[in-house]
Formats: C-alpha cells, structure tokens, sequence
RNA sequence: GUCCCCAUGGUCAAGCGGUUAAGACAUCGCCCUUUCAAGGCGGUAUCGCGGGUUCAAUUCCCGCUGGGGACGCCA
C-alpha cells in the first residue's frame, strides 16, 4: 500500500508552492490506490499558530485536495499534530542516546554563534565540532546531536532526480532535540515517517539537502527510509523562489480573486509535470489518470499568471453551468455592492440575464463588479476613451441619440427589431457603424466595450434605455 | 565561500542518437463582427558555450558559464 504525506507547517497560509506538493502527493496516492495523509509539523512553538491550520485546511478543501488520515478525520496512525506527539520522539531520542548513536551537548548558542562568525570570516562552512560527544553529564541545559561519522558517502536515490551522492563530511552532528525539549525538523519528520508508514516522501527540491541527514536517522533507527521524490520549485518571475514580492503567493488570495479550484488545480499540475498528449485542460480525474512522477520535470518552473487567467477563462465558460457561474459571481455583486440580498430575491432573473452577458468576457470572478456596473446604477460614468469617442463626433452625436430615441419609442427593446431598424437608419449617416454604435453604447453605458448593445439595449428594457439616451443629450 | 540540483522560443513544455525540433500561454496578422471578448486561420520566436564519443548529437560524457537550492536549537 503506497502511503504518501504533505506535511506542512503552520506559520502562515498555504503557500502555492505547497499546493503543487500537496497535489502531487495526493495524485500520486490515487493513481496508485495509495492513501494521502495530511500531518501538522507544529514543533515550532513559537510560529505555529491555530489560526494558520485552519487556513490551510480550509485552503486544502477548497482545492478538493482531501486527505485520508490526519486533521479531523484522524486514522489509526494518529495524532496528526507533531505536538501532540512529544512523548514519542522523546522515546525515540531516549533510545539513541542509551545505544550511544546521540549525545547530549551542554555548548550554548552564544558560542556557536561565535564559531558560525569565526567559520564565515575564514570563509569555511560552519561545522559544529563535536566537542561535546565525550563530555561528562552535567547539570546543565543540553540538546541532543546525532553521531554523524566522517568518511563514506551518503547516496540518495531520488525518483526525479536519480542517484545524488553527498560526501558525509559535509554533515555535522547536527541537533535533534533543542534545549527546551522540542525536537527539530529533520527528526520528527523522520521518526513520523517510520511510525506512520509513509513509503513516498514527495517534497519541494529545497528538501534535497536534508535528505542525507534524514537517512543517517534512518539508519541510527534500523528503519528503511522510504522513496524520495523531490520536485522542482516553483520560481517567480526574476528566477527567484517564489515569493511575497513576485505577488500573490497564497491559495487565500486566488481563491478570493475568483479563480476556480479545478482551474487552480490543473494550472498547478501543469507546473513541472507535463502529460503524454496535447491536452491542457485536466480534471482532477483525468490528472489522477494520467499523473505519474516520470513526467515530473527536474528544473524549476516560472508562475505564470498568464496562463492560469487563460485556464480560468476555459473553466467559467466551458467547464460549468450557466447557473453556476451565475451562482459565483453572485458574492462579488454583494460584496462590492453592485447588488443587494433583496435585489437577489426581487430581481434574479435581471441579474442572471446580466451576468451571462459577461461569461464569454471575464477571466476570474472578481472582475464581474466591475463590467455589470452600469447595469446596476442610472449614473454613468464615462470613461476617457468613451469620451474621446463623443467629442471627436460632436456634430452628429445627438443626432445619433434622438434616432435611437425614435426607435425605441417606436419599437420598443427587442433586440432582432431594434437592430434591423438601427442598421436601416446608420444608412442616413455618413458614419462608420461602429462609431454610430458607439455613440449609442457610450450614452447607455459610458464605455466603447461591452456585451452585444441589442442585449444591453433588451435587457436594460425600455425605460431605463430612454432616460439615458434623453440624459445624455445633455452630457458631453 | 562550501555542498547539491538544474539548463529546448518571452513563459509552461514534448523530445529520450538520425525529427520539417510537437503542443499550450503570451505576442503579431487575417477572418468573423456594432465594440470588447470568444472562436477560426496563419506568422514571428528555442536547443547557453567549448571540448570529446559517434557515420550522426538538442539527445551520451567532461569542462565552463549561467540560474536555483541548502548550509539554524525554522520547517
């Protein structure tokens, strides 16, 4: 049975680089009938927080990324919180200091902080020099170090990334168990890897260097470390390991921009993994599907934000209803206040008419205020190049005004009569449709772009129409 | 600085010794069209450099360069 974990730690959001981790993890468990377990690296007490648990549980549902063991929904290989697992490392620590492969170290952090200082002036890498491996017990705070022996090489033997050798010389004892008690990272991801069975280790490349370290506890445990996997990170646009600066970094925030999770979901999986067709557009079983750590890339892959609006576009016009994404851009409306809750009980039926207008338009959700604005409110507000627009044709605009006034008093707001009767009248101009048009759209909407101008004109419905034309004679 | 990883268009990437070097996003042009989108068609654009190996290297090996990561009583 393939077991495979993310293990995030909470100290803040979830970060979009351990949504891909997180996804990878849970596609490779479900192609292969493996589970996905969710465990809370909480061993920094200081930065840990309750509030970004529930962040990043919540982040993690959003996506649909659900997991079989860990946080509310438990397993038999529980706690899923590491501070709720002390007593066990503490055991574990225990028994490699009786079997002599740990030692208690009584040096404090002032000196080695003097010795890192020392190290980086002479410009050699900071080893710590194991002084107090044969030091008598003393009364006094300690950490525990690892015996790490020099000589030999250390092999990692990485499904992305093949054989990686590192020279053991490199490590040093490096600490297990802080003076306060609190075991560190690379320890309890180990011993928690044992306990709870975990047979792939998929995580961000960054890992790749505490790989060694984790196999000399293996190997001080008599215990079979586990396959590794490491993926490439997710780079921002210089380059760089993505991060606040490049822009939005959290799921938190793409998910109140209005991305949808599938389309957050597919655009991740396409981030250093490519599949064996032309495809782009995945969902979550078909990634299931066709998932498979051969066809993770082995170099880091810039964000693009680009893509991912393209991909959302494809998702709000091509993978959900209409009804749907009436039903998400709903929240948006109120929550900018285009809309109220009563304005949803006495006119669904306008808004949803509206808001289609815009489905072949928008990109992500949040921008649905914004292009339905005139709709909602008689005050238009014309924009700059809308106003260009009406002085460059000054002679002729209210002329073009008071035909459209005739013709909706005339015909009323149907779409099919009020085009044949509009496209019949431009011929008396000696104007290009388009401008005659947008003469038209700017009185109605203070904008040149926009849906079909018959929609706008239909929907808008005779009243409203007239009393912005008969406005607009006035503005220029 | 030391150790490790990586290297195909602007971006994501296919390729796994012989290819006209796929595809997608972006970009540009055309078509459709009342605008903007969407859609359709087409264009521009890629194997970092230097050595090998080989009849043949984008592909294999070495070096260089460049980029990234790790060097915590953070994870």
């Amino acid at each position: 049975m393939i077991r495979v974990r993310f293990a995030p730690s909470p100290t803040g959001y979830l970060h979009i680089g351990g949504a891909r981790t997180a996804l990878f993890n849970y596609l490779f468990a479900k192609k292969n009938n493996g589970k996905f377990i969710l465990r809370i690296e909480d061993t920094d007490a200081e930065r840990s927080t309750e509030e970004s648990v529930k962040i990043i549980l919540e982040s993690l549902k959003w996506l649909k990324i659900l997991w079989d063991e860990g946080p509310e929904v438990g397993g038999e290989y529980g706690p899923y919180f590491q501070s709720q697992r002390l007593h066990i490392y503490k055991e574990f620590a225990q028994k490699l200091l009786n079997e002599g492969k740990a030692y208690k170290c009584y040096c404090t952090k002032e000196e080695l902080e003097q010795q890192r200082q020392k190290a980086e002036k002479m410009k050699i890498p900071f080893k710590y020099d194991s002084k107090c491996r044969n030091a008598k017990e003393q009364d006094k705070p300690y950490t525990i170090r690892i015996k790490i022996n020099n000589g030999g090489e250390t092999e990692v033997n990485d499904l992305i990334r093949g054989k990686v050798v590192f020279k053991n010389d490199v490590l040093d004892d490096f600490i297990l168990v802080r003076q306060d008690g609190m075991p560190t990272y690379n320890f309890v991801a180990t011993v928690d890897d044992i306990l709870m069975k975990i047979t792939h280790v998929i995580r961000g490349e960054d890992h790749l260097s505490n790989t060694p370290k984790q196999l000399h506890i293996y190997k001080a445990l008599n215990e079979k470390p586990p396959q590794f996997a490491h993926i490439p990170l997710i780079l921002g646009n210089d380059r760089s390991r993505l991060s606040k600066r490049h822009g939005a970094t959290s799921v938190t925030e793409y998910k109140e921009k209005g991305f949808l999770p599938e389309a957050f979901v597919n655009y991740l999986a396409l981030l250093g993994w490519s599949p064996d067709s032309e495809e782009n557009v995945f969902s979550i079983d078909e990634l299931i599907k066709n998932f498979s750590l051969e066809r993770v890339h082995k170099s880091g892959a810039m964000f693009d934000n680009n893509k991912l609006l393209w991909l959302n576009g494809v998702y709000l016009r091509e993978k959900i209803t209409e009804d749907d994404f009436v039903n998400l851009c709903l929240p948006y409306l109120l929550k900018d206040k285009i809309i109220s809750d009563s304005d949803i009980k006495d006119n669904f039926n306008y808004i949803k008419k509206v808001v289609l207008l815009e489905r072949e338009k928008i990109k992500i959700l949040s921008e649905i205020s914004y292009s339905v604005e005139y709709f909602f409110k008689d005050e238009i507000k014309i924009d700059d190049d809308a106003k260009k627009i009406w002085e460059e044709n000054k002679s002729i605009k209210n002329d073009v005004l008071k035909v459209i006034l005739n013709v909706v008093n005339e015909e009323g707001v149907d779409k099919i009569k009020v085009e044949n009767r509009l496209k019949d009248e431009i011929k008396s101009f000696n104007i290009k449709p388009k401008i005659f048009m947008h003469i038209i759209r700017i009185a109605l909407t203070g904008r040149i772009t926009g849906p079909g101008l018959f929609d706008i004109i239909e929907i808008l419905g005779k009243e409203k129409v007239l009393r912005r034309i008969e406005k607009a004679f006035s503005i220029s």
